[in-house]
DNA sequence: GGACTAATAT
DNA sequence: GATATTAGTC
């Protein structure tokens, strides 16, 4: 029975999609009208090359000298609409980001993230950083965690036997429910109830490295992990924010998917945690879902 | 002021 | 129903 924890993780691990199938994809979609359209050119591609193996954190300072893509550019209104010359130019900060859509990928990459660092110090800003998926925002994250709790709540509730209220015989297993989230294992530790960073389960996180001096205010641990995220030169998963802007690659590149691969050496310790979450890719759709808005999909690439 | 959560709006 | 946005709080 306690196997079945090494297990899980064991068998989510495998689960997930290698570093090479989770490369491609990318901007498949921005055609090449687009990118004429845009004056983008192919070139190489800015992006770092990533030597980092295994944890996912990086350094989110858009202001390194790398001259990747600065956090976030243009984004514009309507990408169909390149002649609306909304945001061709620069204004952009201010316009709508597309909504976001969870695919079940990038939804494992969340709760990933949110296993490693436990219930307890899994909030929005560390998660974000541990997915390190460009032009995901702490907000969408937030988002995305009051609803993932909600489930673990329902979860639970249904698992105590509580099963007070209207529930009939519904157990887990019959419950379509929350596809999305049925789509993911959910980590049993995430369902106790918060443990703290003491708990067994800490994957890396490494304290050693915190360096940051944080001012007051919120616990430690989280304080923590968040450093310990934050703080690791050598990893540098994959960072650049340019989400649903085509339009304005700052330094009028872009990095081709093929291309940008980074070769992840997933080495697997005999820990269970820690697995390398490579990168994802965003992809822009613009689905006439409400008056106009855009949807962004993050999508990793290789399926699940 | 930043970040978090819960509530509410779209 | 899924996300985004707002509001209150720490």
């Amino acid at each position: 029975m306690r196997e079945e924890h090494s297990n899980w993780f064991s068998r989510w691990e495998e689960e997930l999609p290698s570093p090479d199938e989770l490369m491609p994809l990318s901007q498949t979609l921005i055609t090449p009208d687009l990118a004429l359209a845009f004056d983008i050119q192919n070139s190489s591609n800015t992006s770092p090359p990533l030597p980092c193996p295994s944890p996912p954190l990086s350094n989110p300072l858009p202001g390194s000298g790398n001259g990747i893509a600065p956090p976030n550019s243009a984004d514009f209104g309507d990408s169909a609409d390149l002649g609306s010359g909304a945001a061709s130019d620069e204004p952009a900060r201010t316009l709508k980001r597309p909504r976001l859509v969870w695919t079940p990928q990038l939804h494992k990459r969340f709760v990933d993230a949110v296993a490693h660092l436990g219930i307890k110090n899994a909030v929005p800003k560390t998660i974000m950083q541990l997915m390190s998926v460009d032009g995901l925002t702490r907000e969408n994250v937030a988002s995305h965690l009051q609803k993932y709790r909600l489930y673990l709540k329902r979860m639970q509730g249904l698992s105590s036997g509580g099963g007070g209220g209207g529930g009939g015989g519904l157990v887990a297993s019959s419950d379509p429910t929350d596809h999305l989230f049925a789509s993911s294992p959910v980590p049993p530790h995430l369902l106790h109830s918060a443990r703290s960073t003491s708990d067994h389960f800490l994957p890396f996180v490494p304290m050693a490295t915190l360096q940051q001096h944080h001012h007051h205010q919120q616990h430690m641990a989280a304080a923590a992990a968040a450093a310990a995220v934050a703080g690791h030169p050598q990893l540098q998963p994959s960072y650049h924010r340019q989400v649903g802007h085509f339009g304005s690659p700052p330094n009028g590149q872009f990095e081709h998917p093929f291309l940008a691969r980074q070769s992840q050496p997933v080495h697997r310790m005999g820990a269970p945690v820690h697995s390398s979450i490579p990168n994802y890719i965003e992809d822009l759709e613009s689905a006439n879902a409400n008056g106009g808005r855009k949807v962004l999909t993050l999508f990793p690439t290789g399926d699940d």
